[in-house]
DNA sequence: GATGACGTGCATCTGACGTT
DNA sequence: AACGTCAGATGCACGTCATC
């Protein structure tokens, strides 16, 4: 850092940046150049400064790949950041206003997440944003990052993924979970297991459990916890959607495990009554991911705001409802 | 007008990788 | 192993533009 505060920008070409900036997220000279209106070989001279001023090869050739050095990496967010708001600054209009805004917002999230916050947001958009439409899209394909860079998507909502470092993102939920079945299960009456109790082990791998699952694999936090103690469970119905997964839940006799918040939403109206499981099932959490290209945008921004307000009122209702006892669903 | 910086197009070399 | 393909690096000639 130190070395940074002195640096003598006389005659450095900020044009440079705009090169690196295209060399991070294209990984290939030929596209870095397509991308912001240079030839190959002009980004190769460009590449060649960069690598003199900074003394670092800044990107590595393997193959037809452009890979980053660790001070490339390092210098990557925050050029992005500075030219984000050099963008920023050249675009932005004096005074946004969402009520004229003209646009459509995709965003791609689970059932889940569809049946917890699209309702609230759909009503947030046609109070204060009429103009714009909103799509939701299904994430089960798991081609998030391509459709963000794509801009097929504005924002993917979804588990930790290994996303690229042209994405920015914010934590969004904590999704523990619980176990569902349904309100009048002969078996689990007789266990005389109360609401929110722990179903016993046995029992929990005995009951046939219902998953979702997009592609017929199942590998869940639950299975790894019965596996740590020897034990698994017998899934008996794979569903490639939760509420899927709840319905049936709640007409047979299977047991489901599903995002808390989700369960307290459909319970009670799908007679489904929530359990705690007997192993540990570590809280997943959920994430607002979208392309850096959109960091500065002021509508990108409001959608993103939006998002939180609807999580911030779905959290309130929540606990509301809940049980004084039970912990914060945000972390 | 001379000069320098930086661009383009083109040719060529080089290395990685996939195919046969 | 030989070959073809792809893509980056480099050098060259030349054009454009700003500056002196």
């Amino acid at each position: 850092m130190g070395a940074y505060t002195h640096m003598n920008l006389n005659g450095f070409d900020l044009n440079l940046l705009r090169v690196f900036d295209a060399l991070m997220r294209e990984r290939s000279v030929t596209r870095a150049g397509d991308q912001i209106g240079l030839s190959q070989p002009a980004v190769s001279a460009a590449l060649r400064r960069l690598r003199e001023i900074l003394d670092d090869q800044l990107f590595i050739r393997r193959g037809n790949d452009m890979i980053p050095t660790p001070r490339a990496l390092e210098l990557g967010s925050s050029v992005r950041e500075a030219l984000g708001k050099i963008e920023f600054a050249f675009h932005k209009r004096r005074h946004f206003d969402p009520a004229t805004m003209q646009r459509r917002f995709t965003l791609l999230g689970s059932d889940v997440f569809s049946m917890m916050m699209m309702p609230a947001l759909s009503r947030r958009f046609a109070d204060e944003a009429p103009g714009v439409s909103l799509q939701l899209v299904d994430n089960a394909s798991g081609t998030a990052e391509k459709l963000l860079q794509e801009d097929a998507v504005d924002i993917a909502i979804d588990t930790e993924l290994d996303m690229s470092d042209w994405t920015s993102s914010m934590q969004l939920l904590r999704a523990p979970y619980v176990a569902v079945a349904s309100a009048d299960h002969p078996t689990i009456a007789a266990a005389g297991i109360p609401s929110w109790g722990t179903i016993p082990l046995d029992l929990f791998c005995e009951l046939h459990h219902a998953v979702r699952s997009v592609n017929g694999m199942v590998k869940c936090a639950v299975d790894t916890s019965l596996a740590r103690i020897g034990r698994k469970r017998h899934v008996a119905l794979m569903l490639p959607h939760t509420l899927g997964v709840a319905l049936a839940t709640a007409r047979s006799l299977h047991l489901a495990i599903v995002p808390r918040q989700f369960a307290e939403l459909v319970a009670p109206n799908l007679g489904l009554e929530i359990y705690r499981a007997p192993v540990p099932l570590p809280a997943t959490d959920i994430k607002m991911f979208w392309h850096a290209r959109h960091d500065a945008d002021k509508g990108h921004q409001w959608l993103r705001l939006q998002v939180c307000k609807v999580r911030d009122e779905f959290e309130l209702k929540m606990r509301r409802r809940a049980d004084p006892a039970v912990p914060r669903l945000i972390a």
